[in-house]
RNA sequence: UCCCCGGUAGCUCAAUCGGCAGAGCGGGUGGCUGUUAACCACUAGGUUGGGGGUUCGAGUCCCUCCCGGGGAGCCA
């Protein structure tokens, strides 16, 4: 008997298969019984009939519960309603293992629930389909910059001696007596890398102990991080530009199914092609005005600013030059303007949020040792950094996306706990 | 850390002015020859988050603690 997965079903009509998955729900309507039955790739109805009422087969159908694992073999044919539009005719059934009291039913939860049992509820077909886009989303971006771009992909390490931006905001841990942090950023070793590799990119979990309790923060997400030799913040936006819309094309042209299944207004995605709309900070804050935000040249721009922002355009809209006070210490300044940082952000439309922030890197030694004395921060630890712009220092310039941030935004979803598989919240660490 | 909302059956929720603690789903039993979160009948299932208080009487009012959700700040 052939084992096949229900994806591959319309391959096999009038075949008789073997499926090997689980009870995803069960009918019977007295001589007809109706299994569903899920793999991982779909969910098939396999159908059973018979003139009497005691028989093998239906004995067996009638100790099956929900999401008891199960093998089933028979004939595959289409049938218009059957969900999918394939079903099986039932021959045999092998119960591998019988779940009891499976705590998730195919009627309404709460989310405090659902979180606790985030390891089974990773079984229903909207969190199926939401980790199948993940995974296109991830593969475009690998794709996207190695082999549209040629980058070199640079793993960067996740324990580091300190901080890469704020210090505030560091998981701790101790490295053989001595004081060691989870990364929240790949960027300072990108910077070395690209200066090593012309155009690099890191790909990987980064953690931050900010005490944030919404619906965009994790406390361990992943983030792309490319960094550039050479390249200017034109450069960089461009670069930013090209990988969303090479994102959402790749979703739109490979996971149309799941988005369906998400209910997703796919019309919304299909707007987003380059170029995007670009306003400066300047511009930002006198639009913020005209809209009755009580808001001042150099004031940060919150959340409700950003949506309202974002709101006025169909794309993803990038914000630029901001205030170099606002921003990090290794932001290059703008030589028109020094007041003002070569520095972007990308937000999300339909009120996502950032989903990139990035700039050019400052590359003079002086004006980088100055700004690290400036903010306080351990000159020791950065020596390495330093000496990189010593030793054939360039302009260069880099972002980081979130992941989460960009699959809810795709997908729809409202809160990025859905995004990753096991998230990581304040507090909460279980499962 | 701050602000707002909530905690009643395994799950999702209801319970009027403070007056007998209920429904749907899920479980069990039976019925139904094409079901689509099937349907119909019957059935089991409760320390109303913990503690204290007011009252003839508290799921309901007060105090307190715990837990959960939403938002702010900060960020991707």
């Amino acid at each position: 008997m052939k084992w096949v997965y229900v994806e591959d079903l319309k391959d096999h009509v009038g075949e008789e298969v073997e499926i090997r998955g689980w009870v995803y729900n069960k009918r019977s309507s007295g001589r007809v019984r109706f299994l569903l039955v899920r793999d991982g790739t779909g969910i098939v109805q396999a159908t059973a009939w018979s003139k009497e009422k005691d028989n093998p087969l239906f004995r067996t159908f009638d100790t099956l519960t929900q999401e008891s694992s199960v093998i089933i073999r028979g004939k595959v044919k289409e049938e218009r309603r059957a969900p999918g539009g394939y079903e099986i005719e039932l021959k045999e059934i092998i119960p591998v293992q019988i779940a009891v009291d499976y705590p998730i039913t195919p009627k309404e939860h709460g989310v405090g629930f659902l979180m606790a049992h985030r390891h089974l509820w990773l079984r229903s077909s909207r969190q199926h389909a939401i980790m199948r886009i993940r995974h296109e989303i991830i593969k475009a971006i690998r794709d996207f910059f190695d082999e549209e771009k040629k980058f070199t992909l640079v793993d960067a390490p996740i324990l580091t001696p300190a901080a890469c931006e704020g210090t505030t905001t560091l998981f701790e841990t101790d490295y053989f007596g001595e004081k060691a942090y989870l990364s929240q950023s790949g960027q300072l070793y990108m910077e070395a890398a690209a200066m090593a590799l012309g155009k690099v990119y890191c790909f990987g979990p980064t953690f931050r102990a900010e005490k944030s309790k919404t619906r965009r923060h994790l406390m361990e997400f992943w983030m792309v991080e490319p960094e550039v030799a050479y390249f200017r913040l034109e450069d960089d936006i461009r670069l930013a530009e090209e990988l969303v819309e090479f994102m959402v094309k790749r979703v739109l042209e490979r996971r149309r199914p799941e988005l369906e299944r998400l209910e997703r207004d796919i019309s919304k995605l299909e707007k987003v092609e380059r170029p995007f709309p670009r306003i400066s900070y300047d511009e930002a804050i006198e639009l913020l005005k005209k809209d009755g935000f009580d808001i001042k040249w150099g004031d940060e721009i919150g959340g409700d600013e950003e949506t309202a922002l974002a709101l006025k355009f169909e794309k993803p809209l990038i914000l630029h030059r901001f205030p170099a006070a606002q921003k990090a210490f290794y932001m290059e300044p703008d030589p028109q303007r020094p007041e003002l940082s070569l520095s972007f952000d990308m937000l999300a439309p339909e009120g996502y949020g950032e989903i990139i922030g990035g700039s050019e890197r400052i590359s003079d030694y002086d004006l980088l040792l100055k700004r690290i004395r400036e903010n306080n921060l351990p000159e020791d630890a950065f020596q390495w950094y330093l000496d990189l712009r010593k030793y054939g220092s360039v302009p260069h310039a880099g972002f980081g996306l979130g992941v989460e941030r960009t699959v809810a935004w795709i997908t729809g979803v409202k809160h990025v706990r859905e995004t990753i598989p096991f998230p990581r919240l304040l507090y909460k660490i279980y499962p």
